[in-house]
DNA sequence: CTGAAAGCGCTAACAT
DNA sequence: ATGTTAGCGCTTTCAG
């Protein structure tokens, strides 16, 4: 209504409190520049009056770093990176930068023009959830633009500066100890296939796991569906491959007594088709899941599963990163987050032999 | 390790191609100006054999509009959220923008910090889930900055510029419909309270829908938990008040023969509760849920549920709000989504009378 | 302690 | 068709 003037820049400022720019600006930036109390007090004063915010393209241009970081990944929808994403910008938010949420879809193109955007607003690092096979071309990107990468999920050393480490390998040898330690002797591992870096630790965990614990290790029961489709209906899929491995395992010889599930949704899908063949969880098949989802809760019996902690992940690593970032240094650290067991009623102690 | 140059600016690129910066701009920004075919071939080739980037932040100050959006919601770990947040960063991927994601905790003084920090950012436009009870300051904000705000989930007029409006009423209204054509007749409601919009229009559905299939209301037929907290372990609440409400709905007198739960979260705990009770669902109870999560499959039986497609409701508004800020106008619009009925198997046709 | 001036990288008048 | 110049809003030498 009232002639629009637009908002007050820092020149305003400094004009309203009879200072030049430069003195505005040592005090509202916060810098540790001496100035007199008196200016001091005149320029917070008219920056008051005038609604005075920084215009932060200003400050990012003249400073060329962003303050915001990028999160790379292949799916929000996916509630373990959601959980992930919603640790990174809380510990964003309290550090004062701001969170570009980019989802791949699990296409390498998209990842690199992700990448490539988040370089041109000189974001000064990146959470990544790489699904990319040719790394040359990512190295290079973030030598020339100074970009901190994290490794999420897995570990690129040639590209990932630093990376996260969910320990998922020990989580499942601590999960096989537990079985063992109820009884368990047959233990079986249902998956989807293990191409990707996540799902390899898993093997390795269950594999060491047996190990460990003396028992002996059969491929029959290393259960992986055929086919993995992961874009859009990723969950549906895990769902579905829940079920269908569920009459591969049935059909096993000697029957496993218990088994884990690469996360817990296929672990759903096993109890579901189990139900329907008439098979009692936990009292003739014992059922452990991975990720203890909100939902893990949910399901009858309620799920005992291996917590990977994705939001205590993201805070961590955000706010590194952004320490980093801030204090203008490389980042090259480890982020270690510890699995926990998380027991509920899917397993049942057995009679050892 | 080579003597490291910085990334070549736009500068680099008209010496080498030995013409002036604006040229260079010209023909690299896209812009419709005239340039000659000579010239613009040169640019080009200087400008990959520098591996030009534009540095987005000088574009950005420049023209002082962002290209990234903003999203403003309580959580991005529930599910809804997050389909909502990969519709919509889909869209701005596609229209060449960023999604800068923000989680308000339900907290409103982080939601205006946010909306703040986002101005200062000069972004153009946000998608914002509201739970401020003072709009005057976010009004005023959006005012001062041009900022374009959408409404989500709720209608406040005064602040929001353009909403996006999921019909769940009307939904509601058809499942009842539903209902009524399976033989129901007495069918009760299940919520939290319903003390913001969406519950408040989900009330308003299933009032108008039992009166649109001539049933009578029934003050007790409408269940709502006592408190409520919706912070962190948001859906656990749900889950618990799910079961909580089964009690209360088994004492019913005469006993409702289905419900329509708030969510598909308070549903599945409704009906785990029922299995332990040893009621049986569908065939002693009808129950819908709503938002048709990907766990609505999963639960047994599998539930019958109101679709209300978040994704699409992201890409939608997230485009149109993009298209507005491009063009350079307001953004005023609504953007409609139907919800639909997914119905599986938790519904039962029942004997009339 | 303060101010003038330069410049981050880009684009858009306004010449030519 | 091209170049010169100015300036977006901010910070930061550098001189006073």
């Amino acid at each position: 209504m009232n002639a629009k003037k637009d908002r007050a820049t820092i020149h305003d400022v400094a004009k309203k409190a009879g200072v030049s720019p430069a003195t505005a600006s040592r005090v509202l930036s916060g810098s540790d520049y001496p100035v007199s109390e008196n200016a001091r007090k005149r320029i917070l004063s008219a920056a008051e009056s005038l609604q005075y915010r920084p215009n932060l393209l200003g400050q990012m241009l003249k400073s060329s770093t962003s303050r915001d970081i990028g999160v790379i990944l292949p799916n929000i929808s996916n509630p373990f990176y959601s959980e992930l994403v919603l640790g990174a910008e809380t510990a964003a938010k309290q550090k004062g930068f701001g969170l570009l949420l980019c989802n791949t879809l699990r296409s390498e193109l998209r990842e690199y023009e992700y990448l490539e955007n988040l370089c041109q607003k000189q974001v000064g690092g990146v959470i990544l959830s790489s699904v990319a096979s040719d790394i040359a071309p990512i190295k290079k990107l973030a030598d020339t633009y100074r970009l901190r990468v994290v490794g999420l999920d897995q570990s690129i050393p040639e590209i990932t500066h630093a990376k996260v480490d969910f320990h998922i390998r020990k989580g499942v040898m601590d999960a096989i100890r537990y079985l063992y330690e109820n009884g368990h002797r047959r233990i079986a591992l249902l998956s989807s296939p293990p191409r990707i870096f996540f799902r390899k630790e898993v093997r390795k965990g269950y594999e060491e796991g047996l190990q460990a614990c003396g028992l002996p290790y059969r491929e029959d029961y290393e259960l992986f569906s055929a086919t993995e489709r992961e874009l859009s209906g990723g969950e549906i899929y895990e769902f579905e491959n829940g079920k269908l491995c569920a009459d591969k395992l049935l059909a096993l010889d000697p029957r496993p007594t218990a088994v884990i599930c690469i996360n817990d949704i296929t672990a759903s899908g096993l109890i579901q088709r189990l139900g329907e063949r008439n098979v009692s969880v936990p009292d003739e098949l014992s059922v452990i899941g991975i990720d203890n989802s909100f939902f893990a809760r949910m399901v009858s019996p309620p799920l005992t599963s291996i917590e990977q902690s994705p939001f205590e992940a993201g805070f961590l690593v955000a706010a590194a990163l952004i320490d980093a970032i801030t204090e203008n240094r490389a980042f090259t650290g480890r982020i270690d987050v510890e699995p926990r067991l998380v027991i509920r009623n899917s397993v049942k102690p057995i009679r050892t032999l």
